[in-house]
DNA sequence: TTAAATTGAGATAATTTTATCTTAATTAAA
DNA sequence: TTTAATTAAGATAAAATTATCTCAATTTAA
């Protein structure tokens, strides 16, 4: 579905998101590790999500990765995914083709349609509040 | 969604199908042709699609790849996915999380369980026959 | 029987993705 | 001001995926 950039930096976003909800800044190292991913690959990608304006870093001492909490609910999955894989996942034909679409749809055109705006719907209506909620009350895990 | 490899192999059976369905053993070189894939790349693929009997091939002058007229409507996309890609995709967690699940669902995890089963649902009632017969009575274009 | 046309299989190469390493820049505390 | 703790950036490496090449096996036709 994703790549394993964007799925390390789904859930790297949801613990920072947890954390920024309760008012804490978090280091790459806190982030890997909780979110049991590489150290530095995660920080290739946490860069590429700064960049984006999803999350805010800061350097040295006590620094680390915050989402400023008016913005928790303004983000979406969608932003994410976005950023790191593109938005082809639910914009591309299912079987990989270019040119037929509606015009010419095969059997399967439908439902596939109707899959990739259920995706984009999941990605595009769930925001980081919603996620960082759930994760503050223990009731989802991000790691393992 | 898909691997590059599974997208060809996807076309390729579609288009031995739909000759299949009239009668016509194709080669290797018509196959990639007509689903503009990469030939000996292709031939990988075709390989796979063999030993697991989703395919047959033969040989020689007048050789190539067919499929029996009444596996047509046995055969199914998912059959295709699952000899190349293997079945996680509509099994793994779209956050590509392990042990939470049902368990201990985050926010999005049954609008996902939606999503995975549709997609399942899909590749799982699609047989070949269906896709056949649409590209025989030229609805749809494989190529571009 | 030989030659030509095919697929099969294994080795190799190119590309992309994933991951790591090294050094620089920044920040705060000692 | 110096040092330690951090992120940033670019180079490099490893692994996976995609793609190609070479030769063997098979089949049919000449
Ligand atoms: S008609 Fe079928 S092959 Fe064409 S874009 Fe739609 S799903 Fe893809
Ligand atoms: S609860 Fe969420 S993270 Fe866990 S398996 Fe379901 S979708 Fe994945």
């Amino acid at each position: 579905m994703f790549s394993k950039a964007c799925e390390y930096g789904i859930r790297a976003v949801i613990y920072i998101a947890a954390n920024s909800n309760e008012g804490r800044r978090v280091s790459l190292k806190a982030i890997a590790k909780h979110i049991d991913s590489p150290e530095a690959f995660t920080a290739k990608i946490l860069q590429i999500l700064v960049r984006h304006n999803i999350i805010n870093s800061v350097r040295g001492i006590n620094g680390g990765f915050e989402i400023e909490k008016q913005n928790l609910d303004v983000i979406l999955l969608a932003d994410i995914v976005k950023a790191i894989d593109g938005d082809q996942i639910y914009k591309r034909c299912g079987l990989g083709l270019h040119a037929c679409s509606e015009a010419h749809p095969c059997p399967v055109h439908y439902q596939f349609v109707t899959i990739k705006n259920g995706l984009r719907t999941l990605l595009e209506t769930t925001n980081l509040k919603t996620l960082a909620l759930e994760v503050n009350s223990g009731l989802s895990f991000l790691k393992i």
